[in-house]
DNA sequence: ACCTGAACACCGTTCAAGT
DNA sequence: ACCTGAACACCGTTCAAGT
């Protein structure tokens, strides 16, 4: 049932279950995840709140098809046209989703909260599994690659979002307060680099250099077959 | 102010203050984030929960300061002795902060909506700094690795906890019902270690070793001073 | 200085009732 | 089949009032 709807907004019927997904996606772009309730969405939607659970199952299911809206977005973005360099394949995904996550801050602490598995995020996952593929990693260890690299995308998009790179910025003012310096001898040693600010696209390219080398090595570990 | 409290709560006079955030983080052990209500809190500490609100702030104020005693816990744990090889060091680091989320699954969640700078968290960061310098990546570096560092663990954590790493077990229901395995060519090929169960504690070490030598590689860059 | 009671403007969700 | 109104049991937070 679910299911049929799923795919009928594939092919691009605009089901009722998708316009009250727009307008609670629309709410937490504008105004933020705490504002999306049922009853600002069911307003949105020109509907009373109680009309939302024949569509939605509860607040959670909506939290969830959220989710699953933008994981429908991210192959597409992508887009890697087949036979493509997998380091290129691995990148355009990466920065797809640091993109999306920029375009939709509340999406990045979300994807960490629930099990989301939709059709969507399973298509995004295959595209990492074939590139991974390619890179010559043995298929054993493609799973474990793929949750590693995932993690570190949607964790490095969420700390940017969510704040807790901001922590790099106030070092200073800690260091310079409650805290004797001596209790923090590396920040000491690091000071003058820790003074100068983050470019965080650059920061993002730079991990994702070292994560491919990474993968090479694991590759070279073992001899392709 | 509330430094003073912090400071004061470090030599072990317990403030009204700590006996708030025990209560809020035995009633979040026990019942989840989601019960964590001032009111509940209230209740617990045997007052109103206007009671409260000298005390902490608001409740974000009180989240944060659950957070921060957390991060009081973790370089404790982790009691690296001085002149200790800085492998083992981050091992040591990794492995008390996941055990920390597996006691307190509602911290990884809460790690990445909020920018929780306390003092405890700042000295958990020099552990970590002071491992990396040890390990003769330049230092100009060692900011950047930290946070690609923690930002795994964290996000493995968060993953493990929130159910994200779940999808993996039910990829096989996923892939024989709605989806065609055509759209899946990458999972096909993977099927025979997509449906074994996957042993987390194994994984992360597998990661953490990866990752180890993803740093010996950047210190290889460029020879030591 | 510290706490309380009542109140305000919200929540998610259920259920009987309407058409 | 789909929507509504009223109601239930909650929220975080403010504020005047108590001691």
């Amino acid at each position: 049932m679910r299911n049929r709807t799923e795919e009928g907004s594939r092919r691009g019927e605009t089901s009722r279950r998708d316009e009250i997904l727009d307008a609670a996606m629309a709410i937490a772009d504008e105004r933020g995840l705490d504002a999306v309730s049922m009853r600002a969405v069911a307003e949105r939607a020109g509907v009373t709140a109680m009309a939302l659970y024949p569509h939605v199952r509860s607040k959670a299911a909506l939290l969830d098809g959220m989710l699953g809206r933008l994981f429908a977005q991210l192959p597409l973005q992508a887009a890697a046209p087949a036979g493509q360099d997998w380091r290129q394949q691995l990148r355009d995904l990466a920065h797809a989703a640091r993109r999306l996550a920029h375009r939709h801050p509340w999406a990045a602490g979300l994807v960490f909260s629930r099990a989301s598995i939709t059709p969507d995020a399973v298509r995004a996952v295959d595209q990492f599994y074939a590139a991974l593929l390619d890179s010559g990693v043995p298929a054993a260890e493609v799973p474990r690659l793929e949750r590693l690299l995932s993690t570190f995308v949607l964790g490095y998009a969420a700390s940017e979002k969510g704040g807790r790179f901001g922590a790099a910025d106030i070092n200073r003012r800690i260091r310079g307060g409650t805290l004797p310096a001596t209790e923090l001898p590396a920040h000491a040693l690091l000071a003058r680099w820790l003074e100068e600010p983050v470019d965080w696209d650059a920061e993002f390219d730079a991990d994702l250099d070292d994560l491919r080398r990474l993968i090479e090595g694991v590759a070279a570990r073992q001899p392709p077959a």
